[in-house]
DNA sequence: GTCTATATAATGATAGAC
DNA sequence: GTCTATCATTATATAGAC
């Protein structure tokens, strides 16, 4: 949104090429495509807004990583208590949240990003990383508290950032259960598994 | 393998398309990419052997789709029980091992067979899902004999699949776990969760 | 079966009129 | 800011010599 309100013609843009990104993927969709969607009439207007492709690219995956990190960490200091349980789940809740909201971005930044070009594509992998070291560190707490069992923390954040990951193949805005439904129920699955106690 | 022992042209062929798909996608390998790859001067060699590049794909998909079905299947009839929780976690160590071991053809059986075009796409489409089904019908037993929690049996599914599948993400041949270590781990990550009894 | 050369189509991006 | 026209590049696939 611009000072007054309206989107600006850009982000009408950005939000075009974002769902055609998920639908298609990155490469299958074309500046025409995109032009397209915005009821233009030839990819060639696109460039009064846009420098290229790949910046439209860029710019999704940039934006969702900064979402995610924008939810995450007031999710953990806000969280319940101060145990590594309440503020893992805190920050499960809230990165699959992201995922739900966002479901086109969120497609771009788990999907596409590796059709970024060098530096981009290095820069984009080290804020990914940065980000995965969040999870890291809870699973490490919770570890050395015994409030979790006694895993491979590795392995486990891996499980636990794949898991809520894959959400977006299936999770569907209109669907039975509503986004905080989806992400409370895969967290109680992965903190609690499946088998009766 | 053809009847002497020898790799056929075209299994070499279909091997490398399946790694360039694999590490680069679909839609950004060329056929003179996988030419190189085969040690060819140019892209045409390859038409003496395939009709094009959507039947490498259309090939690939299929073969690790048929590579699902025979290792999932007898792994559940030969489960050490009759048990649900037996046979979903035999059917789970069978699923994981056929990712593990065959990273790139799952990387196209997950990722890339949305380039396929109609009607293959739908005939693959329906395919998974029947697949798919077992691993939901085996849920179901469980959660209805109360070997398991009473729990969503759709989200369930889709949860154990997309949590098994995600392993194609982060997991390497030469790392520090086997293929049969990690879908130990994550079996039981999904079957017990990860908090302290 | 592999080579070189090429036909054909589509792509990202640009130029210039309005 | 959008339009139309177009350029330069690249892609899949084919043709014909060897």
């Amino acid at each position: 949104m611009s000072s007054n309100g309206t989107k600006t013609r850009r982000t009408e843009i950005v939000a075009a090429a974002e769902r055609l990104f998920r639908d298609k993927g990155y490469l299958a969709t074309t500046m025409r495509d995109i032009a397209d969607e915005m009821g233009m009439q030839g990819g060639g207007s696109l460039y009064a807004h846009i420098s290229g492709k790949e910046e439209l690219l860029w710019h999704i995956a940039s934006e969702a990583i900064d979402a995610f990190f924008a939810a995450v960490i007031p999710a953990i200091e806000q969280a319940g208590s101060n145990s590594p349980a309440d503020k893992l789940q805190a920050a499960m809740l809230a990165h699959m949240g992201v995922i739900c909201e966002r479901l086109s971005a969120a497609a771009v930044y788990f999907d596409e990003w590796r059709h970024l070009s060098q530096p981009k594509r290095g820069q984009f992998l080290e804020r990914r990383n940065q980000y995965e070291r969040i999870f890291e560190a809870l699973v490490l707490q919770g570890v050395q508290s015994s409030v979790f069992r006694q895993l491979d923390v590795r392995v486990t954040t891996l499980h636990l950032l794949g898991s809520m990951n894959a959400i977006r193949h299936w999770y569907r805005p209109d669907g039975r259960l509503s986004a905080q439904e989806v992400a409370a129920r895969i967290t109680d699955l992965l903190l609690e598994g499946i088998h009766t106690r």
